[in-house]
RNA sequence: GGCCCUAUAGUCUAAUGGCUAGGACGCGACCCUCUCAAGGUCGAGAUACGGGUUCAAUCCCCGUUAGGGCUACCA
């Protein structure tokens, strides 16, 4: 049975790097008819917060990655917030202490501080010496204890993404498992949760590749099963420095709130460090079905917020109009007060062609809404000239008699009035569309014009002298 | 500092020990056209550097450089 976790730490929204590591985990189950497990790690009480566990079960929600056990829907294997097995983690910590595999430590943190402090000056790696490793006496006081890392050996990591990577035992610590009040730490609770929760395969991103061979070294010291491991690259930003809030919109929910589409963030970030020949554009049927892990790359990715956007315009192109009318609904209410629904409706499907973020709807529309609409400068130069108001007059008085209102009619009086005047059809619109817009780009003419209806036509004309 | 990972255009990637190194975003031009989009056609643009192995290296090996990660009583 193959069974993945995402397990992330309740210190923040989900973040893009986060939700990619749990579609990878999702993909592989589903692709594989395993079981994703959503685990939180929220061990680190002093950042750990309900609300941060919301916004990564919501983040999760939106992308549309559920989970088969976890919080919220119970398996076999809970509880599933770390805080919650204690119990469990103690039991484990005891059982090394007992088999001598594990020793309290006594050292406070100033005098750890103070070893690494002189070991850096030497230029020496600042490792822990070992102070307690054999210790008679109990010198009583706070203590945390200290895994017994076998020296002299090495550890291999044999990783599905990368191969075989080999780490010298003796260039590791004799790392912490239980801190000072008595909470685990990560190496040591991921390795008994993974193991007890039957994890198959561990999938993660990149950065825990380094702590793999510390995991190891725990399950042969509980004589347990490896998982298979893949680790996954990270995501930079354009700086190359890890994806953080410094360059932009860093988490899933931000990306739904600036008007992205959760399949087209799905399609974006599943093609960030994995892909399938040619192809750009995936259902999520498809990353099921064509997933896999050998296909995931190597390399560390840089997120690309312009392929992002191009994506999300075909999404948002190839999405039910109804859909993308409902989107942006709320948003023009904010923007421009409670409108009629049906006028809503048409302006938006004038505009699925033209918006690559469902958010720049509002930009995009005031003049359907105000009759004192912002003028371009560039839509200035159209109007106020002898010739423009002549166009403009002309064309207001023939507007008057096209019943009913509708773009075929409106087109045949245009091309009529360009016959009649003797001119290309653009030396009437153009005019016509500073006018009733102050832009020079809108959607088609005729289509604009049907849509603000005649009253509103007429009334934008009529502001230019006779 | 030590250890580990990575290296194909600005970005994401494909490819094989042997064709003009393929696709996508972005960029430019053109077509379409009432403008802007959308769509279509075309174009510019890459194997980090230096050594090997080989008849032949983007691919295999070594080194350098660059970037990233770990080195916490964070995860």
């Amino acid at each position: 049975m193959i069974r993945v976790r995402f397990a992330p730490s309740p210190t923040g929204a989900l973040h893009i790097g986060g939700g990619r590591t749990a579609l990878f985990n999702w993909l592989f189950a589903r692709h594989n008819n395993g079981k994703f497990i959503l685990r939180i790690e929220d061990t680190d009480r002093t950042r750990s917060t309900k609300e941060a566990v919301q916004t990564i079960l919501h983040g999760l929600e939106w992308l549309g990655i559920d989970w088969d056990e976890g919080p919220n829907s119970d398996g076999n294997f809970g509880p599933y917030f770390q805080t919650e097995r204690m119990e469990i983690y103690k039991k484990y910590a005891d059982q090394l202490i007992k088999e001598g595999k594990a020793y309290y430590c006594f050292c406070t943190p100033e005098m750890l501080e103070e070893k690494r402090k002189l070991a850096a000056q030497k230029k020496e790696a600042p490792k822990y010496d070992g102070a307690c490793r054999e210790l008679s006496k109990n010198p009583g006081g706070p203590f945390v204890i200290r895994f017994k890392m076998p020296i002299g050996e090495i550890t291999e990591v044999e990783d599905l993404v990368r191969g075989k990577v080999k780490f010298e035992n003796d260039l590791l610590d004799d790392f912490v498992v239980v801190k000072s009040d008595g909470v685990p730490t990560y190496n040591f609770a991921a390795v008994v949760d993974d193991h007890l929760m039957e994890i198959s395969h561990v999938i993660r991103g990149d950065d825990h590749l380094s702590n793999t061979p510390r995991q190891i070294v725990l399950y042969k010291a509980f004589g347990w099963k490896l998982p298979a491991f893949a680790h996954i690259p990270m995501i930079l930003g354009p700086d190359k420095a890890r994806l953080s809030k410094r360059h932009g919109a860093a988490s899933v929910i931000e990306y739904r709130d600036l008007g992205y589409l959760p399949e087209a963030v799905i399609n974006y970030i599943a093609k960030l460090g994995w892909g399938y020949k040619d192809q750009e554009v995936f259902s999520r049927q498809e990353l099921i079905d064509l997933f896999t892990l050998e296909a995931v790359s190597k390399n560390a990715a840089i997120f690309d917020i312009e392929k992002l956007k191009w994506l999300n315009g075909n999404y948002i192109r190839t999405a039910l109009p109804e859909r993308i009318v409902d989107l942006c609904e709320p948003l023009l209410f904010d923007a421009y007060g409670k409108q009629d629904l049906a006028y809503i409706s048409k302006i938006v499907r004038l505009f699925l062609d033209r918006l690559k973020v469902i958010n720049e709807i509002t930009d995009l529309t005031p003049y359907y809404f105000n009759d004192d609409f912002p003028f371009d400068e560039k839509a200035k130069k159209y109007l106020g000239s002898e010739d423009s108001s002549k166009i403009i007059n002309t064309l207001k008085d023939k507007l008057v008699g096209v019943a009913p209102f509708i773009k075929d009619n409106i087109e045949k009086m245009f091309k009529q009035l360009a016959e009649e005047m003797k001119v290309k059809l653009g030396v009437i619109i153009h005019p016509c569309r500073a006018a009733v817009s102050g832009r020079v780009e809108t959607p088609p003419m005729y289509d604009v014009l049907e849509v603000l209806g005649k009253d509103r036509v007429n009334k934008r004309l009529s502001k230019y002298p006779q």
